[in-house]
DNA sequence: CGGAGTGTTAGTCG
DNA sequence: CCGACTAACACTCC
């Protein structure tokens, strides 16, 4: 899926075409994307029901994003929340050239010509145009929920960490999380369990750009490493986002044209490349069951 | 054609 | 409670 940069750069392009949309027609077609957030889920027609029915008549006002969810939220109080995996994606198609059409997560070539299509499985049809749930593995999923309060105490929010722009992630609160967890620095960025956003990508390129082996358990690292680590997420994160957030060629920004930040990767996807930094032999392990790129000279 | 690999994370197991 | 592993699924690339 798209990580935080990703996300929160479709939540923009959004944001500028459908705030004040009013929901006409609502069609899920696959049950399991509405039923529940787990990976074994139950297809649950009263979900089905009730999303095609109470969102109909509602006016979208807001949209935000927490971790990588975008949450969408309406006039009732009513919230939708979206999260798009590995292959989600979400477009709009405006109903006339007015406006433009967004297009960001996931890259699908037919969703730039025919929608819906064969991984569409959910159509909101709005009153300026429609938006798209597209999903080609369908590890993704759109729940309803009566409010924000209620997505809170459904504990969906409840184990993430801080986000990576808030200003109480600091570099103490980072170095507090690592002093005692025995695990891989990636693994524990991975987990979204202190800070949120970092997946597969971000996760190794934050740990080149901090000069810090991914492997290194956390409990090992000085403070000085800790702080180097935490000035690399904050510079890298926002200027992915400026980017447009995009991080591998093909990824769609919002407005579906392709993201700008894969050219400033230094070690993801470049297994076996040379070290932009030292022209060493870029190496490669498993962690967390992820490849996990680094350049042994580079990172300590 | 077979097998490996893919941007995530919930659930399970030790 | 932690940490490690796998499953959910479709598709692409060797």
């Amino acid at each position: 899926m798209p990580e935080l940069p990703e996300v929160e750069s479709l939540r923009r392009s959004l944001e500028k075409v459908i705030i004040g949309s009013q929901i006409v027609r609502v069609t899920v077609k696959h049950p399991k994307i509405v039923s529940s957030s787990g990976t074994t889920r139950v297809p649950n027609l009263a979900k089905v029901v009730e999303f095609e029915t109470d969102l109909v008549g509602q006016k979208i006002i807001r949209l935000t994003r927490r971790a990588k969810n975008i949450i969408i939220e309406l006039d009732s109080g009513n919230c939708l929340l979206v999260h798009l995996k590995m292959t989600g994606q979400l477009v709009f198609e405006p109903l006339d050239n007015s406006l433009q059409k967004v297009l960001g997560g996931h890259p699908i070539e037919e969703s730039e010509s025919s929608l819906p299509n064969k991984h569409t499985y959910i159509i909101w049809e709005l009153d300026n145009g429609a938006l798209f749930y597209n999903d080609v593995r369908q590890f993704g999923y759109v729940l309803f929920y009566s409010s924000y309060q209620a997505i809170l105490d459904d504990g969906h929010f409840g184990t993430f960490g801080l986000e990576p722009m808030d200003e109480q992630f600091t570099a103490d609160f980072l170095a507090q999380k690592l002093k005692d967890k025995k695990t891989p620095i990636k693994t524990l960025f991975l987990a979204q369990s202190v800070v949120v956003g970092l997946g597969n990508i971000y996760c190794d390129e934050v740990c080149f750009e901090a000069g810090i082996l991914p492997t290194r358990m956390c409990n090992t690292l000085t403070k000085k490493e800790t702080k180097k680590l935490y000035e690399s997420i904050k510079k890298i994160i926002p200027k992915a986002i400026g980017e447009g957030g995009s991080s591998i060629a093909n990824y769609l920004l919002g407005d579906g044209s392709r993201g700008n930040y894969a050219r400033y990767h230094n070690v993801y996807g470049r297994k076996g490349k040379k070290c932009f930094e030292c022209n060493s032999v870029l190496m490669s392990t498993v962690l967390a069951g992820r490849t996990t790129v680094y350049c042994e000279i580079c990172q300590k």
